[in-house]
DNA sequence: TCCTGTGAACAACTTCACAGCG
DNA sequence: CGCTGTGAAGTTGTTCACAGGA
């Protein structure tokens, strides 16, 4: 098997989304042209990004709708629960707490802030320790995920302190200021590139 | 000059968080050599993207570190504040009113929501309105930009209304369903998705 | 027949390697 | 000499076009 292009799996949470939506429709049945268009792609496209796992369709029909969600579901590794902490709780941290990833398969075990108002309170049922609980409470509830919502300043440490307690990848809010010490999968949302990005093509023609 | 890649666009944002934070340290001068490392990318790559847009460095010395900045704002359009227009006043709306944007110059000038305990009310000094009145605000003030923090089941009709308003370009929290129907850039922040990529980064190997 | 899966052609992006200027 | 800017080569990703199975 080839070596799978990122664009590739940022796709198929796209058709995975799709796939919920058409769901609701009752269809059974979807082919790579109608998925395509739904994505605003080529259908060749939408059948090269599946081929690179299987061949999952049926020649001269489509593919099966129920089969195609447990494919995709399975490469991207949900088709189990991912154990998420939360490092973080101000703006952002508190929105995520609330946010419904449980339905995506991802579930937030604990929360994490310095703020002692917060330590031993529960929100929208999450736990919130203190930061310097992430090592011993990611390895005791064998969290997988961290998300970082922490102040850009101390990013780095809490990053450290997630992958001690032996983190499997991170998701960030804020740039990790060093490169973090073991290797693992970090991802970054960043707001204010967005807006820039959307900035500068709002001028390009305009 | 040729066509620019996007990933150019994300990068140049890349270097400016670099560059901001070089600053700091009082230097005046920056290699290629220098960005690219920050970065993880290769020198090359740095001085491609910059060229795309003339020739900011001096050959056998860098980059001046102000006038690179001051070039990389003016292509990514922030040079001049933006304002921006936001609907939904939720988890992740009321969040967004909190966050710093503003230093990266993107001013939210006012919020809109249905919740009538929120109507009238000011956010960290910004009014929300009621959705219905997008349309009118959103032209009446110049809005440039529109952040769409809203259900799934309304973020479409939320967007026709942005547009409505003359919105030039939108930032959506919620898949929108049906294409809009004026063609502005519209980009997506989708937390679920990240954390499935993420997902499969871990599954693939560890 | 119709739609998938896939070599082969094509297009986009990155790196190489070096000319050229300060 | 040292670093930028850039053709040309190399690599990666997308589309074309069609063989092949239901």
């Amino acid at each position: 098997m080839r070596r799978i292009p990122e664009v590739t799996i940022r796709r198929l949470t796209h058709y995975l989304r799709c796939i919920e939506f058409i769901k609701e429709t009752g269809a059974k049945i979807l082919q790579s042209k109608e998925l395509a268009s739904f994505c605003s792609i080529s259908d060749s496209l939408v059948r090269r990004d599946l081929s690179y796992f299987g061949e999952f369709g049926t020649k001269g029909v489509g593919y099966s709708i129920d089969e195609l969600e447990k494919h995709i579901k399975k490469i991207l590794g949900i088709d189990r629960i991912k154990k998420v902490g939360l490092a973080g709780v101000g703006n952002i941290g508190s929105a995520l707490l609330k946010f419904p990833l449980k339905k995506n398969g991802f579930h937030i075990i604990a929360a994490f802030d310095i703020k002692k108002e917060l330590i031993g309170k529960k929100i929208n049922g999450i736990p919130v320790y203190h930061e310097k609980e992430i090592p011993r409470i990611f390895k005791e509830k064998g969290l997988d995920i961290g998300i970082i919502a922490v102040p850009q300043n101390v990013a780095g440490e809490v990053a450290e302190k997630m992958i001690k307690g032996g983190v499997k990848g991170i998701l960030s809010f804020a740039l990790l200021q060093c490169p973090v010490s073991k290797k693992i999968p970090i991802r970054y949302i960043e707001i204010a590139a967005e807006l820039e990005i959307l900035s500068y093509e709002i001028e390009k023609e305009g």
